[in-house]
DNA sequence: TTGACTGCAAAGCGTTTGCAACAAA
DNA sequence: TTTGTTGCAAACGCTTTGCAGTCAA
């Protein structure tokens, strides 16, 4: 059972619709396992299938996956806001402030933070899918 | 010599131009010592002073200090965009992704955070003012 | 069959831009 | 005087909405 299959049928259990376009949507983001804008996944479903989908749709899609924490929602600054279906492998991105370039950092850095937030404020962290800012090895802070 | 006079001071010093604009700006930001969105600085200051500024101008203004790094800018999901003078007291939100409640703590939380992407990565992250987002101790987690 | 979803077009909103008038240095 | 800044209006891009037609169940 592929990942894409077991997300429908558990969606369907909880008496959601299947229509074409959320399945292609789904798709898109399970195959390419990537972060997409909206346009990266109106365009993926236009060059692989041969349909397209109203943008209006796509926004729904994604905001009804996001209710049912399927998908993350990051905002990634000069590259808009960008969806990623929340799979095994979470990670996360350190973007260059002065070069933009982007790394992948794991989930693990992030398991202290969440116990100490836990810890003293009880607060129950949900940290999906951050961008964390700064400069690169490469690219000289600039200092005020 | 105040905060706000110190940072006109600086401003000076590196041959920018003060108008009137700038001022009432900084003057707001430096005197609530809070987040604000575009409008509450322009609300603020028809209220404070008996004049008002263009929103273009205040969107320039608020780049400009961001390039100063006077200011920190930062998503607060439903709140929208909020910017907030860059002082001593550097801290951060929790978002109650349930009841929108924000709490705020303390910069020190991230330095590990910080030491460990600086360890790993040689990345130098610049968290000026960061929302994490998640559930507080009055909200049940809603579990997919 | 029926209620939910889609597509279209249009509206909405926050943000940016071009340009002439203006003001700081 | 000169160069950078402001205000206005208009453009912009992304996102949302209303509504009629369509489709999954």
């Amino acid at each position: 059972m592929s990942e894409l299959e077991r997300i429908i049928t558990m969606l369907r259990e909880d008496g959601e619709r299947l229509t074409i376009q959320r399945k292609l949507v789904l798709e898109a983001l399970v195959a390419t396992q990537a972060h997409m804008t909206i346009n990266d996944v109106s365009h993926y479903i236009e060059s692989q299938q041969s349909q397209s989908i109203a943008e209006p749709t796509i926004y729904r899609i994604l905001q009804w996956l996001k209710e049912h924490e399927l998908v993350s929602q990051t905002d990634m600054a000069e590259a808009g806001i960008v969806y990623q279906i929340i799979g095994q492998q979470r990670h996360h991105h350190l973007v260059c402030l002065n070069c933009d370039k982007t790394i992948d950092i794991d989930d693990t850095i992030f398991n202290n933070l969440r116990a100490r937030l836990f810890r003293d404020h009880q607060f129950e962290a949900r940290i999906d899918h951050m961008a964390i800012y700064g400069y690169c090895r490469d690219c000289e802070p600039v200092e005020p």
